[in-house]
DNA sequence: ATATAAATTGACTAATCACTCTACAAAGCT
DNA sequence: AGCTTTGTAGAGTGATTAGTCAATTTATAT
């Protein structure tokens, strides 16, 4: 059994219901069946912790979607897969997924190092850089068809978590989503 | 000179620099010019003064982008209003609208009453339902597509934001992003 | 077996902060 | 002018909490 990281899963639980500010390290020790004293051993500081939890979110999911992301053969199939899995995966695990925008939208996010953010969003740029330069995607900067692909993907799980729908009905609807999105960024031939 | 008016507007510019439980009330009198016990006779706790701040800055933004929409003559130019002009008060008040999302992924969300969400959100679907009914929208859930189109206009915030365009550039790049929302969601003829 | 290092504990502290309370001033009313 | 209500101030309070520390246990190495 290992502290760390139920201290961090238990951290996830409370700072999604309760916020960041709202969960005392007492709480997250106490839930997580350790001492006081032993998360400050594994985590200097509060925010140490925040940032750790948000850089294990991610990563998890970064990890997860590329491999998924490689399984295709041709691009078109490679770009379904990120924005189905990342549907997927969202929810499959919706506080995960909405941790990760808890974070990007509280002061925490200066925490990390300007260089690691923009070391994981040149990651999916650089997966798309090659289909605007192909001329696959329209000739738009490929930040904007990043953006706009990302924030689909971020209202489809909003409007997923609100309907809860059956499995089947969401599988569909998340594939006629991918379609409006495909025919939005490509190149009419 | 109105007091509960500039202790909203300090703190709001506090709120989205230091989040909600990082900015002290005493710090929000203070910059406001006010002391704390006049704070607290305006907004009996700071969770009110937070949520009060929502609903003003939500109303805000209402107001506008109806009288905007209202402004269009067919449905086209409403929604294109819609879309244009959620961007440009987003832009110039990128304060505002940060706020309104950090607020979002808090749970000081949990705060408001399910109506008064639901009372907002109707509106919004309302006048996005009557153009899936014309078939003028592709026919899915009006929902799905009030989700859709509203994320476009956060991927589209966050694009701008990064990059600084100048004024051309930015309503340039509005208006292609308007074009692919549209082609995205309405039926081919 | 002994020594050293690492993990774990929980009581404690120093600081912070939301909110109260009393006192006083200004405005409004008759 | 008197009287009542409302606005304003700011010192004070009680509770909370991030982080410390000295002491104890457990693991590791020699």
């Amino acid at each position: 059994m290992n502290k760390p990281a139920s201290i961090l899963s238990v951290a996830l639980k409370l700072f999604v219901q309760y916020g960041f500010h709202g969960t005392p390290t007492s709480k997250i020790a106490s839930e997580a069946g350790v001492s006081n004293g032993t998360l400050f051993h594994y985590f200097k500081t509060k925010d140490e912790l925040v940032v750790a939890l948000y850089n294990q979110t991610k990563e998890e999911l970064n990890t997860y979607l590329f491999e998924k992301i490689n399984q295709g053969e041709v691009f078109k199939d490679k770009f379904r897969n990120m924005f189905v899995y990342s549907l997927k995966w969202a929810v499959a695990r919706p506080e995960e997924f909405f941790f990760l925008q808890q974070f990007h939208f509280s002061p925490h996010l200066a925490l990390v190092p300007a260089e690691d953010i923009a070391k994981h969003s040149r990651q999916h740029t650089q997966f798309l850089e090659g289909a605007v330069q192909a001329g696959i995607f329209k000739n738009l900067p490929t930040e904007l068809i990043a953006t706009l692909a990302w924030s689909q993907i971020n209202g489809m799980y909003e409007f997923l978590v609100k309907c809860d729908l059956c499995a089947d009905k969401q599988e569909q609807i998340i594939n006629e989503a991918f379609d409006l999105t495909w025919s939005m960024l490509i190149n009419p031939q």
